[in-house]
DNA sequence: CTGAAAGCGCTAACAC
DNA sequence: GTGTTAGCGCTTTCAG
């Protein structure tokens, strides 16, 4: 009776029939002008919006999304990564959605390569990946097109790729977060470092997206002079890696480092605890046990947490509202740029869990 | 065809017709033994699950839910809570779920007693609510019970009272956090103050849970003596508030400050302001519009969000899920304790408004 | 105690 | 071009 209006009403006031409406709204055309443009206004008046649980319940396909990402056994933030596309899976099952994951080795672009032509061949309704791989991610992205096969990106964006939706976090604005952590109300000048410690390949829009966030902060403070150091290391070469960084750590100017990478960070934690902390506050990356360990020791001092499970699970849950509801997406979903300490972090582990 | 069982699926099996089933599974009663031991051990073998979206739309009623809030215009803490209701009352409208919004003066406890007659007089399904006076609260919820009125409960729990679910924060760790930014890295010693400034009545209970914490974080600081104040003031008493305030914050012994109110503040900030800041640390709660001025202007240093909004969002959304889809509801969702500083504020009100 | 059947709102196939 | 209708899975009513 009274507030919702259903597609028969529209069909009464805009006396034509519920089919017709229906052609409207899907713009299926083989509608007169007259009647479009009479429904149309209709809709528009009243604000018609579909029941979506009706409409998905008078579709009920199968659909299959297969997810695309790095091997879960190679790194955590990828294993947490997973748990949020099997969380969705199950959430997802009794609706139709089946969700088939693919792997590949996150230092290997033609790993990707295989990964994703695999992907291809099982036809899906729809796809999630990260794309870290540039210009391997643009070759599929334009294989899913011509495919019309709908994909939706976590962890980076590349913007202009055509992607159904992006799920993650501004990395420029990480950057400028860890800055800030690194200096705030420390007030003193120094050196700030921004450390990417990688294995072989390193995703290099990742990085430097957060370097310039990061370098900007500290171009914007006029108060106090800081030095800002931005050094690249590869993981491979033990022994100079080592002798750069002590180099670093037991540099006295040295006030700040924010390390880019898990690897990287549990290399530094481990020298910071061997050297002594003296003062240098330390910013990392994730919910990783490593991470959570050296946070709780009070060597790392903030984490940025970029919520690698709830990612998928939100690019999941939204390829499912895409397919089955048809519902409109945004272009990205930006997540919050979440700060950790020792107080908040159970809070903020209880909630991904629930 | 393949995966998903339905309950013709089970008739068949069990030699029974879908009414039967329905039956069993409802627990109306009414069934044979023989067929009800028959079709619960298929249900069982073959994991049924039941598609919501179908139940709901065979069920499709109308539930009227009534949201029961401070005032307001009263408080900007509150409008943020009422914009949360609204929202979700649009999102749930076109699913049957009517809301209405009764509000209460926060600081009359009488007003609180008034309204919540108003509700029940409503006999709604459902209904969700702040229940910052802890008596009255619960001679409500007592009534409620009686009423077979199921209620959601937000901001701050009263574990006993037999509410459907809890949305909100784990204030005493919220205390602890506090405490904590006031602290962190700075490993000072020095003095240390939560104030509590409120207008005529305060609600004692959410007050305490985060003095305690603040106080307990202290407690565990071994490495410098920090002597920890808890101030309680009121406004009304202008004269007395700013001369009290004046002393604390010219004390060179004072390390940071906590403030639990809106007003209080406000008016911390204006002080510290005026005083200049001294290294004085700042953390008050929620993103208002004024404490959101003084968090770019480096007079407060950190802001725990408490998310009003998304917290009446989710109760809406749970109480929805509950009386549609009969979804069962954990006991609690407690939300995770949000850091906001300059640089990471913007993700989190986009975040907010999408 | 049980089965048959209608109907929730929407979509798509099929008549006209 | 347009209207009619069957049916998605589940609930509920009504006969039997």
């Amino acid at each position: 009776m009274s507030g919702t209006i259903r597609i028969k009403d529209i069909a009464k006031m805009a006396q034509v029939s519920p089919g017709t409406v229906d052609r409207v709204i899907h713009k299926r055309g083989e509608v007169s002008e007259e009647s479009y443009k009479k429904v149309m206004s209709i809709l528009e008046k009243t604000g018609y919006k579909p029941n979506l649980i009706a409409r998905s319940l008078g579709n009920l396909k199968k659909f299959q999304v297969v997810a695309l990402l790095p091997n879960a056994t190679q790194d955590e933030y990828w294993k947490m990564a997973l748990e949020g596309v099997q969380k969705a899976a199950g959430d997802w099952s009794q609706y139709g959605i089946g969700v088939k994951t693919l792997f590949f080795d996150m230092y290997d672009k033609s790993s990707f390569k295989k990964s994703f032509k695999a992907a291809i061949k099982l036809e899906p309704d729809g796809i999630l990946t990260a794309p870290i791989f540039y210009h391997e991610a643009l070759d599929f992205f334009k294989i899913c097109k011509s495919k019309q096969i709908p994909f939706a990106v976590v962890n980076n964006n590349i913007p202009t790729a055509g992607s159904l939706t992006f799920i993650g976090q501004n990395l420029y604005e990480s950057g400028i977060l860890g800055a800030e952590l690194l200096h705030i109300d420390q007030r003193k000048s120094g050196t700030y470092a921004i450390l990417h410690i990688y294995d072989d390949i390193h995703n290099s829009v990742h990085f430097s997206e957060k370097e310039k966030g990061f370098k900007d902060y500290f171009k914007n403070i006029k108060t106090e002079k800081c030095n800002v150091l931005s050094v690249d290391l590869n993981l491979s070469h033990a022994a100079t890696l080592e002798k750069e960084l002590n180099q670093l750590l037991n540099d006295p100017d040295l006030k700040g480092v924010m390390v880019t990478t898990s690897k990287g960070a549990s290399i530094v934690c481990k020298l910071l605890e061997k050297h002594g902390k003296n003062g240098i506050r330390m910013v990392a990356y994730d919910l990783l046990e490593q991470n959570i360990s050296y946070l709780k020791k009070g060597i790392i001092d903030f984490l940025i947490n970029q919520n690698p499970k709830r990612q998928t699970l939100t690019g999941i849950e939204h390829l499912a509202n895409y397919l089955i509801f048809k519902k409109e997406l945004a272009s990205s979903y930006l997540f919050p740029l979440e700060i950790i300490t020792r107080s908040n972090l159970r809070s903020h582990q209880d909630w991904m869990n629930q």
